[in-house]
DNA sequence: TTTTTTGCCTAACAAACGTTAGGTAGAATT
DNA sequence: AATTCTACCTAACGTTTGTTAGGCAAAAAA
């Protein structure tokens, strides 16, 4: 029950989880996570509160998900885009245009990344810093590519980058 | 009851009201509207959470009053700022920087004021607009002294101030 | 065909929520 | 001295909240 026996055909029969997390990223960027009630993104996508309890063991697990997604989706979008340009200094421009855009885009998923760390419950917490880190360590490598002699600088420069 | 005969030497007997405004604010900006409770701001100022319908006739009331003394306070310190500059250029300048000054110091109401619109019910919702143009009118007389003849201009201008 | 698993439901739980009614000690007013 | 007003309290109310236990039909696996 609830623990899925992964094998290596591990493939949902359905694509209700998904939805949940579309739904959940919606109401928690529209209405915040405090301003949005289980029984708010149940009936989105047309199941009672009780049942999302199968996919996810609690509100704050699903802010997780959605928080780990929107980290996944941007990862994604950054690492696609860092294949189209071949100088280290193209590839960084590409780069921050493809975070830019992400993040301006208003993605549900990207807004609650950015919004609502502060209502994720401490223990928990370490977790997506750990999953931002790895994040970052694109750029970190990327700064280094460009070889900037000052160690201080690269570190303001991705402070800049990751500051807007 | 509630409603206080004012007559001209009105005078509060204490400043709980006030208070509780601080309390508010400051709980408002750091776990948002949806994430205090009553009793929350009702301990930080050592009272019970039924007492504050004595000063507030409800949360949503409550979270109005800390916006308007946001848009107060905001207003008062540019007002202030404005009688130091001389020629239109200068006034504009000044109160740019105060503006911008109080937005950027963190001042939790002023938070409050950028953040928690969305969460006042539409009823209410209007009276702050109100609020909000009144304080967008300094700016837009500001802009007009600069004698700027785009009146196209003079709005891009306005919006690229406020959008900060 | 029997068994197991999947994905949902119903119904309830205790806790927390905003809010109200009624009371009360002390200060201010008359 | 008697009255009124202020600024709180207690104790509850009805609702909403996150969450759980137990059940059940349909699909998948055996």
């Amino acid at each position: 029950m609830m623990q899925k026996k992964v094998a290596l055909n591990a493939q949902p029969r359905s694509d209700s989880r998904l939805n949940l997390l579309d739904a959940a990223a919606l109401r928690f960027c529209s209405r915040g996570y405090d301003g949005t009630s289980m029984r708010d993104i149940a009936s989105d996508v047309v199941i009672k509160a009780g049942s999302i309890y199968y996919h996810f063991e609690s509100k704050n697990e699903l802010l997780i998900a959605v928080h780990k997604e929107g980290i996944w989706r941007i990862t994604s979008l950054v690492s696609t885009a860092i294949v189209t340009a071949n100088t280290p200094r193209d590839r960084l421009k590409t780069v921050i245009i493809s975070h830019l855009q992400e993040i301006l885009s208003g993605s549900d998923y990207a807004q609650v990344v950015i919004r609502e760390l502060p209502r994720i419950d401490h223990p928990r917490r370490r977790r997506l810093i750990d999953a931002r880190n790895e994040y970052e360590l694109i750029f970190i490598k990327l700064i280094k590519d460009l070889g900037i002699r000052s160690e201080i600088k690269c570190d303001q420069l991705r402070f800049l980058i990751m500051g807007l």
